[in-house]
DNA sequence: TTGTAGGCGTTATCAT
DNA sequence: ATGATAACGCCTACAA
């Protein structure tokens, strides 16, 4: 059906060059103990056929797919976070060499997206699975830890297992940014967004507000996840003659629903009240005054988690099963001293 | 190394069944005529000991890998807008049993990303590239063609090859935004934003400038893709007295650039200014007011192309080989009437 | 209805 | 230094 000019296979090549398939195998593999002449020879007739190694042929006999699965899970994630940290991810896997699949998106508790995680994992085109907002306590990944699976996942761990390497936004920014809050003069604030939604888990926001409440900050907070939600906390709290005045953001969408609230009530953003960003942030949201933040990068994050879930895959012995990527603090001029 | 506990094979499975090897692929692949007794022994041999056929023992005896890979290019497209097509493709292809890898970025043009596109395509794990920001008729994509690759383009097709796909955002909507634009009484306008950083192609607002000049509108462009050049052409146009007061915008970043500067400028977007944006923009961006957009959904356009082009590789015989997706008016109240 | 056998493309091992 | 061979897991034509 289809008119593909056939593919070469070594046998072309080893045809072509006057060699057996083995010595093409060699020089496609990089071995030592081919003769320069001979070597150059096989090259050459490579190059003019266009011949790439079937993947399949080598993964069945054995070597790794250079291809790891991104599964992106379903836990009140933003599609925008989402794709950022697939891309990112993507982008750190391709620098080392391996290609990255978009896994199905499902809840890991649900027994068909399960099913097709187990899918992807156990086919054989993949190295290893990468899951965005896990720990690694997840009674799927436990299995698949325990079937001798690579797992990668960007969140805070629950045990170290053997072959689960996790990263995490550094939590410790949290008494940073509940002190910065608190040196601005607030006594009261509001949080906005899921402590979901953010890659990374709610290891940091938590800390945040338990510490925020410990040295004196009284803190409000909304668990709701969806957009609009977050945007009528915002405009009720700002319309409230008592409302907080000092908006702690823990998403990007909590962000923008911080500012259109501001806008919407004539408040301006760092001057009649401040917004503090948390999280997984990007560093150049489209926003005026530009935001202050305690931030970390979706892509230092993905290079961690990629350099080392790669670097075991290859054999590397002496790999860290963690870490932790700083938080930086991003001065904007969203927050101005306040008085409640 | 690994402590894989032995991945089961079909022959596993038949000799758990007391069946051949045969007979266990016939239950596999849904053969008919297999005893019901006997389909259900093996199925539940299979689902005990969670076995998943190898793909590479399928693709290498000919099957589909049923995965398709997304090139993404490098010509001006924003990580943000590249990261949304990459994420919206992977779900319409995902919905039809495809998986998506991301392919590496890079010019097609350039020879060593050539390689690294033709490696993908070649190597047999991915049945046809998607490639954002083409026409099919760079030289590489030609090549690709006339050796029987399948090929999926997110832009404004040079010529329809055989096994090639392709969707745009409908270009007629060029004459309604420009009616639209001059209806609103403007005479000047600015466009903002690349007409390359669009999945799309130039098609849709190198027309719109077209007929928007036709019928009386002075257009006055910025090629700069970068977004600081944006803001500074938006902060030009905006500041001086005669300046454009209508801000086209081609892409996401040129929005925020123009929001942006007419806040800085104290100017109120929908008031003092008009912008209208144009082109493949999300439906929900953070912006108050909310823009004003002929639109077009990165969703559809994926849905429109994995559709066709995993129809195609499915073996359906008719397939459509480009749509266009209408643009859609979005009514915020970003646009006002205007005098100039 | 079921089993046998051959081959897809590659590479490790062994033999030369 | 190089070639022959077997095996990876699967599918299917053919035989029984």
């Amino acid at each position: 059906m289809r008119n593909q000019p056939h593919k070469p296979t070594s046998a072309d090549i080893a045809r072509l060059a006057g060699v057996s398939r083995s010595t093409v195998s060699r020089v496609v593999n990089g071995y030592e103990n081919v003769p320069e002449g001979t070597r150059k020879r096989i090259n050459a007739v490579i190059e003019r056929c266009g011949y790439y190694p079937s993947v399949s042929g080598q993964t069945l006999r054995g070597k790794r797919a250079r291809c790891i699965c991104v599964f992106s899970g379903v836990d009140g994630m933003r599609d925008e976070t989402r794709a950022a940290m697939l891309l990112a991810f993507s982008k750190s896997a391709q620098a080392l060499g391996y290609m990255t699949l978009s896994g199905p998106e499902g809840d890991y508790g649900a027994a068909d997206s399960r099913r097709t995680v187990r899918e992807v994992l156990c086919c054989g085109c993949v190295d290893a699975g990468v899951f965005l907002s896990a720990s690694g306590g997840e009674t799927l990944l436990r299995q698949l830890l325990a079937e001798g699976q690579t797992i990668g996942v960007i969140g805070t761990p629950a045990d170290g297992g053997g072959r689960l390497f996790t990263v995490e936004p550094d939590p410790r920014a949290a008494r940073e940014a509940a002190e910065y809050a608190f040196s601005l003069g607030y006594r009261r604030a509001l949080v906005l967004g899921s402590t979901r939604s953010c890659p990374g888990g709610d290891a940091l926001p938590e800390r945040f507000i338990g510490i925020a409440r410990e040295i004196g900050l009284d803190i409000e907070r909304t668990q709701l996840t969806d957009s609009l939600s977050a945007r009528r906390a915002a405009d009720a709290a700002l319309s409230r003659r008592d409302g907080a005045r000092l908006l702690i953001c823990l998403d990007q969408e909590a962000v923008f629903a911080a500012y259109r609230a501001a806008w919407a009530q004539g408040l301006a953003v760092g001057r009649d009240l401040s917004v503090l960003g948390i999280g997984l942030l990007s560093p150049d949201l489209p926003l005026w005054p530009p935001l202050t933040a305690f931030r970390a990068d979706a892509q230092e994050l993905a290079d961690s988690l990629a350099r080392r879930l790669i670097g075991s895959l290859e054999g590397e012995a002496e790999v860290l099963h963690h870490e932790r990527i700083p938080c930086v603090r991003l001065e904007g001029g969203s927050c101005a001293r306040g008085t409640a």
